[in-house]
RNA sequence: GCCCGGGUGGCGGAACGGCAUACGCGGAUGGCUCAAAACCAUCUGUCCGAAAGGGCGUGCGGGUUCGAAUCCCGCCCCGGGCACCA
C-alpha cells in the first residue's frame, strides 16, 4: 500500500492538519494575538506594548455569504495577516481584527431565496465563515470581532446617525456644527432663516413654531426631501445613485430602476464634496481609485447665469462650464421634470411656431399638451432604453422665450431629455457652436448656430471645442477661452446676471431603504408629521421581530408602484410613547431602514474599542490607533472604490468636525488586491455549466458528452467555478493554501487559480521539513556546527531580500528567495547530513508569517518554548552582503560577449583592462576602432565600436 | 466616445535605463529502484549549427540612448471605470 510506504514523519496533509489544529488551539488559549489598548477594558498587557509603534491593518468588511468562502476570498486576508505577523515580529503592536457586514440587501436576498429568517441565515453564515477563516490561522484579535447586526453595534450606528441629524454644515467655517448652535444663531438674529421652508424670507421672530422646525430641519445633515430617486420595484426599495449601474439597473439583482419623486432621507454629503476631493491628496491610495472618486465627485468650475423669461417674472438659472460662449446661446433647454416648466408655458403656440417644435409626434395642439405628452414619453424610458435609442435628440418647445443677458436676444426655451434634472440646475443655455450635443439638437430643430470661438483653419467639424479667439461675442471678441471666462465672470456679477461657481456631480446620499434587514432609524414622528430624534439614552431602537419580513412583492417593471416598508407592519413596535421634553406623548416610528453601507462606515472605529458602552470610542484609544493618519494598511477589492470608501470618508469627516474622532481621513494607505480567477465553462447555448463536472479530453473540454468552451473569470457563484478552501485544507493543509496564494503572483494582480501549481509549494514545505528533521524517525538533524561561508552569505542575502519584499507586500518574490535558500540548504544537508542551526532558525522565522503553523511547529521542535509570533524577524549582517569577487558582463556594441571575474571594488580602469584582456573580447576588438568605452562600476563594460 | 490598468517562454510570473525570462508549474534526460511513485541531479525562449558559435527575440511600428521589457510618439488587443454631467 502506498500509504504505508510514505515515511511516517513526512509533512503531508494529515500531519499539516494536525499541526494546524494544534497551533490554532494554542493561539486561542494562550491569547497570542490579543492587541492591548492603552486604556479601558482591553488594556491588559499594554505594559509590554509600551514603546512599540502601533500598526493597524484592516481588511474590507465582508458580508457573510451563504455559499461560504471560496479560495478567492481570503487572498487579501492572508496578505494582511502575513504583513501583520511580519511587523509583529518587527516589534510593532499590531491590531488586526475581523468582522461581518451582515445587514443589507445581499444578506436579506439570500435569506429570501433560501426561505430563512435573515437573522438565522446571517448567524449561520457567520459561523461558517468563522470556521473557515479560523482554519487559515489568521492572527486576529477575536475580542474585537463585530457584526453590524449585533444590537450593541447598531446602537452606535444609530447614535452616529443622530449626530448627523443633530448637526448642520456651516459653509463659512467649512465644517459641521451641532444644530443647537444654529438654533441659537437664528434666535439671536445672528443668522437669517434662509430656507426653502421659509419662501418669503421672513425673520425668525415672525415664524410660527412649525415653520421654525421646518427651517431647522432643512439645515440638517440628515434630512427628508421629496426628490427624484431611484425606485427599484424588483427589490421593493429605493437605491442610492451609487447603487445603480450605468444602464439603469440595480447593482444588486440587476432589476430595472425608475426615477420617481419620493420623500426620502438624505445625507448631505454634497457639503463635503470639496473636502472629500481635496483630502484625497493626503492619502496613499492607488491613483486609479483616487481618480474614480474624483470623477464621481465631479467638480467642475464654471458659472451660474440667469436668463429672464419674457412675459414672466421668472428667471432660468443655468450652470455652464463655458460662460465665455454665452453670446452663442441660441436657445435654452430645461429638463422635462424641471419645476419651472409649468409656470412659463403659454396657453397657445406663438405665431409661426414650426410644426417640428410642437412635439415629437406632431399631434399636440397646445404647448401644455405637447409638454404633458413629452414628459410621459421621457418618464417611461429607463436609462437603458434611452441608450438603446442612441443619442438622437428629442424635445419640445415650451412656447416661452428667454432673454440672453449678454446680447438681449430672445431665444426659445425647450424641454428635452438630454438635459438631466439631477445635474447642475437641470437647465442649460444651449451653445451649438461649441457643444456637440447642442449642435445635434440645433440641427434636429433647425435652430440658429453661432460660433463664438474661431475654429482653427484646418478644422472641418461641427461644434468646435478647442481654444481660439472669441468671435461674435461683443466685448469678449479676441480673447482666448481662459481670459474670456474671467471677463464674462466679472461682467455677470456687475450686471446681476450670474456669478462664477463650482458645481459637483456628487448628489446627496439617499439613505433610506424600504427593506426589513437594516438598522431602524432612531426617529419618530409626532402628530405634526415632523421628525424627532429618539434621545441617545433611549438607544438602541431594536429591529422588531417580524414573521413576514418580505418586501412587498411587486412587478419589477411596474414604475407606478410605491415602496411599502415592511416595518410598517410591525404594529406593536410602530407606536411608542415618549417624553421628548414636552411630556409623554404618542409617536410613530420611522419605518424605513438604513442602507447596507451604514454599518460599514465606521466598523474600523468599533474594532478599536469594541466594549465601550459609554462612548463611540475612547479618545485615548482613538488617539493611539488612529493618529496621525488613520488605518495604516487597508486591503480590499477595487469594487468599493466609490461606494464604501466615499461614505466612510464622509462619516469620518462628520465625526471629526463634531470632535468625536481625531483624524480627518480614516484609511491612510489603501491597497487593492486582485481577484483569483478560475476556468469556467459554457455549453453551446452559452449557459455556464458546473466547472467541477467538466472533464478534459485531447485538449478539449466536455460536460457529459457535450463539448464546452473554456474561459477565465472571477471565481464565484455566477460562473459556477468556485473552489472551496476546505478541499484545499483537506488535500494539502492551510499553510500550503496560504503559501500558494501568496506565491502565485503579486498581491494586486488578478491571476488564474491552478490546483496543479499548488503541488509546487506543497513540495517546498515538504523539503523544508525534511531539511530540519528526518522523515522516518522524526528526529531533528540540525547541528550547531557553523555554516560554511557561502551558505552564510546566501542566508543573509535572503534575509535582506525577504525583509524588503515583505515590507512592500511583494510576497511572491519573498517566497522565491526562500525557495532558493531552501534549495541551497538541501545541498548542504546532502553533503553534511545535517542542517546548520544558524541557517535553519532564521529560515523558520522568515517562513513563519507566511506559513505560521509550520513555523511554530518547527520552532518548537528546534527546542524553543512558546510561540515565535513575537520573536524578532531576522536581520541581515551587512558585511555578508558584499561580495569579494564579482562577475561583470562585457559588451561589444551593446551585446554581451563575455563575463570577467574581478575583485569587488575594482577601479574602472582595471575593470576595463580586465575586459580587454579577455580572449574573446580581445579577438572581437582586434582591428576595430573603439569609439567609446562605457564602464558602469561593478556592473558592466561596453565597448562601442564603429 | 472619454479616462485608467495591462500585453514578457508551453503556463503562473521575475527583472534601480545595464547579463531578459529569477522562482514555481509543465516537459526532457540521467541517478536510485526488480519496477513504479516519491526523492536527487542536469537540461529546457526560438531559429541555424555536429560543436564552437551566431541570428532573432518582452503585442505592432517608429524615436531617444553607448545600451530600452523599462523612457517618448503613433497604432493593435485584453481588462476595468465613466458615459447626453452642460
Amino acid at each position: 500500500m502506498s500509504e504505508d510506504a510514505a515515511p511516517k514523519h513526512r509533512y503531508d496533509a494529515r500531519l499539516a492538519n494536525e499541526i494546524e489544529a494544534k497551533w490554532q488551539d494554542y493561539w486561542e488559549s494562550e491569547r497570542t494575538f490579543l492587541a492591548p489598548n492603552p486604556v479601558g477594558g482591553l488594556s491588559e498587557g499594554f505594559d509590554q506594548a509600551k514603546g512599540k509603534d502601533k500598526l493597524y491593518v484592516l481588511d474590507m468588511f465582508p458580508y457573510p455569504s451563504g455559499a461560504g468562502l471560496h479560495v478567492g476570498h481570503p487572498l487579501g486576508y492572508i496578505g494582511t495577516d502575513v504583513f501583520g505577523r511580519f511587523h509583529r515580529m518587527n516589534g510593532r503592536n499590531v491590531l488586526h481584527a475581523f468582522g461581518y457586514d451582515a445587514f443589507g440587501l445581499p444578506a436579506e436576498q439570500y435569506a429570501l431565496e433560501t426561505g430563512q429568517h435573515p437573522r438565522d441565515a446571517t448567524e449561520a453564515n457567520i459561523a461558517t465563515m468563522r470556521r473557515q477563516l479560523r482554519a487559515l490561522g489568521l492572527a486576529h484579535d477575536p475580542r474585537r470581532s463585530v457584526a453590524t447586526t449585533d444590537v450593541p453595534y447598531y446602537r452606535w450606528t444609530q447614535w452616529i446617525f443622530l449626530q448627523i441629524f443633530e448637526s448642520w454644515y456651516d459653509d463659512a467655517a467649512h465644517k459641521a456644527r451641532p444644530i443647537t448652535e444654529l438654533v441659537a444663531e437664528l434666535e439671536s438674529g445672528k443668522r437669517e432663516p434662509r430656507s426653502a421652508a421659509n419662501p418669503d424670507g421672513k425673520p425668525w421672530k415672525d415664524l410660527d413654531e412649525r415653520t421654525r422646525r421646518e427651517v431647522v430641519d432643512s439645515y440638517r445633515l440628515a434630512f427628508r426631501e421629496e426628490a427624484l430617486v431611484n425606485w427599484c420595484p424588483g427589490l421593493g426599495t429605493v437605491l442610492a445613485n451609487e447603487e445603480v449601474t450605468a444602464d439603469g439597473r440595480s447593482d444588486r439583482g440587476n432589476f430595472p430602476v425608475f426615477k420617481k419623486p419620493l420623500k426620502q432621507w438624505m445625507l448631505r454629503i454634497t457639503k463635503y464634496a470639496e473636502r472629500l476631493l481635496a483630502d484625497l491628496d493626503l492619502l496613499d491610495w492607488p491613483e486609479p481609485i483616487k481618480l474614480m472618486q474624483r470623477n464621481w465627485i465631479g467638480r467642475s468650475a464654471g458659472a451660474l447665469i440667469r436668463f429672464p423669461i419674457e412675459g414672466y417674472d421668472e428667471r432660468i438659472e443655468v450652470f455652464t462650464t463655458r460662460p465665455d460662449t454665452v453670446f452663442g446661446a441660441t436657445y435654452m433647454v430645461l429638463a422635462p421634470e424641471h419645476p419651472l416648466v409649468d409656470r412659463i408655458v403659454p396657453g397657445d403656440w406663438p405665431p409661426a411656431t414650426a410644426p417640428a417644435w410642437r412635439g415629437t409626434f406632431g399631434t399636440e395642439r397646445t404647448p401644455a399638451e405637447a409638454i404633458t405628452e413629452y414628459r410621459a414619453f421621457a418618464a417611461t424610458k429607463t436609462e437603458m432604453e434611452r441608450q438603446a435609442e442612441g443619442r438622437e435628440k428629442t424635445g419640445v418647445f415650451t412656447g416661452a422665450f428667454a432673454k440672453n443677458p449678454a446680447n438681449g436676444e430672445a431665444i426659445p426655451v425647450f424641454i428635452a431629455d438630454y438635459v438631466l434634472m439631477g445635474y447642475g440646475t437641470g437647465a442649460i443655455m444651449a451653445v451649438p457652436g461649441q457643444d456637440e450635443r447642442d449642435w445635434e439638437f440645433a440641427e434636429q430643430f433647425e435652430l440658429p448656430i453661432v460660433r463664438t470661438v474661431e475654429p482653427t483653419p484646418e478644422f472641418d467639424g461641427k461644434a468646435f471645442l478647442g481654444d481660439g479667439p472669441a468671435i461674435n461675442s461683443g466685448f469678449l471678441d479676441g480673447l482666448n477661452i481662459v481670459d474670456a471666462k474671467h471677463k464674462i465672470g466679472e461682467w455677470l456679477v456687475a450686471n446681476d446676471a450670474g456669478e462664477p461657481t463650482i458645481n459637483y456631480k456628487l448628489r446627496d446620499w439617499l439613505f433610506s431603504r424600504q427593506r426589513y434587514w437594516g438598522e431602524p432609524f432612531p426617529i419618530v414622528f409626532g402628530e405634526d408629521g415632523l421628525p424627532r430624534a429618539v434621545p441617545a439614552d433611549a438607544l438602541p431602537v431594536e429591529l422588531p421581530e417580524l414573521d413576514d419580513f418580505r418586501p412587498a412583492s411587486l412587478d419589477e417593471n411596474d414604475a407606478e408602484s410605491d415602496p411599502e416598508p415592511p416595518l410598517a407592519r410591525a404594529e406593536r413596535w410602530l407606536e411608542v410613547e415618549l417624553d421628548l421634553g414636552d411630556g409623554p406623548q404618542k409617536y410613530v416610528r420611522e419605518t424605513n431602514t438604513m442602507p447596507q453601507w451604514a454599518g460599514s462606515c465606521w466598523y474600523y472605529l468599533r474594532y478599536l474599542d469594541p466594549t465601550n458602552e459609554d462612548a463611540l470610542i475612547d479618545p485615548a484609544i482613538d488617539e493611539y490607533w488612529m493618529n496621525p493618519n488613520g488605518v495604516d494598511l487597508y486591503v480590499g477589492g477595487v469594487e468599493h472604490a466609490v461606494l464604501h470608501l466615499l461614505y466612510a470618508r464622509f462619516w469620518q469627516k462628520v465625526l471629526f468636525d463634531l470632535g468625536h474622532v481625531s483624524t480627518r481621513e480614516p484609511f491612510h494607505r489603501l491597497y487593492n488586491q486582485g481577484y483569483i480567477q478560475a476556468p469556467a465553462f459554457r455549453d453551446s447555448r452559452g449557459i455556464v455549466v458546473e466547472a467541477t463536472e467538466v472533464t478534459e479530453r485531447d485538449g478539449s473540454y466536455f460536460h457529459g458528452d457535450n463539448e464546452v468552451a473554456r474561459e477565465f473569470g472571477k471565481m464565484g457563484k455566477s460562473l459556477k467555478n468556485a473552489i472551496a478552501p476546505d478541499d484545499i485544507y483537506r488535500d494539502y493543509g492551510a499553510d500550503t493554501l496560504r503559501l500558494y496564494e501568496m506565491f502565485m503572483g503579486p498581491l494586486d494582480a488578478s491571476r488564474p487559480w491552478s490546483t496543479a501549481d499548488i503541488a509546487g509549494v506543497y513540495k517546498f514545505l515538504q523539503r523544508v521539513w525534511r531539511n530540519v528533521l528526518d522523515e522516518d524517525s522524526g528526529e531533528l538533524h540540525v547541528s550547531d556546527e557553523p555554516a560554511d561561508d557561502e551558505t552564510r552569505r546566501v542566508l543573509h542575502r535572503t534575509i535582506a531580500a525577504v525583509r524588503e519584499d515583505m515590507g512592500e507586500l511583494k510576497f511572491n518574490t519573498a517566497i522565491a528567495r526562500l525557495f532558493e535558500l531552501n534549495n541551497h540548504l538541501t545541498q548542504v544537508v546532502t553533503q553534511r547530513g545535517s542542517a546548520p542551526r544558524e541557517v535553519v532558525e532564521p529560515m523558520v522565522l522568515m517562513l513563519a508569517p507566511l506559513t505560521p503553523h509550520v513555523g511554530e511547529e518547527l520552532w518548537q521542535r528546534l527546542g524553543h518554548a512558546g510561540s515565535l509570533a513575537y520573536e524578532p524577524f531576522p536581520e541581515a549582517d551587512p558585511t555578508l552582503l558584499v561580495e569579494d569577487e564579482i562577475e561583470v558582463p562585457v559588451q561589444v556594441k551593446g551585446k554581451v560577449r563575455a563575463q570577467v571575474r574581478v575583485p569587488a571594488g575594482t577601479s574602472d580602469e582595471t575593470l576595463e583592462q580586465a575586459a580587454r584582456d579577455d580572449p574573446r573580447i580581445a579577438a572581437l576588438l582586434d582591428g576595430v576602432t573603439i569609439r567609446k568605452v562605457i564602464v558602469v562600476p561593478g556592473r558592466l563594460v561596453n565597448f562601442v565600436t564603429d
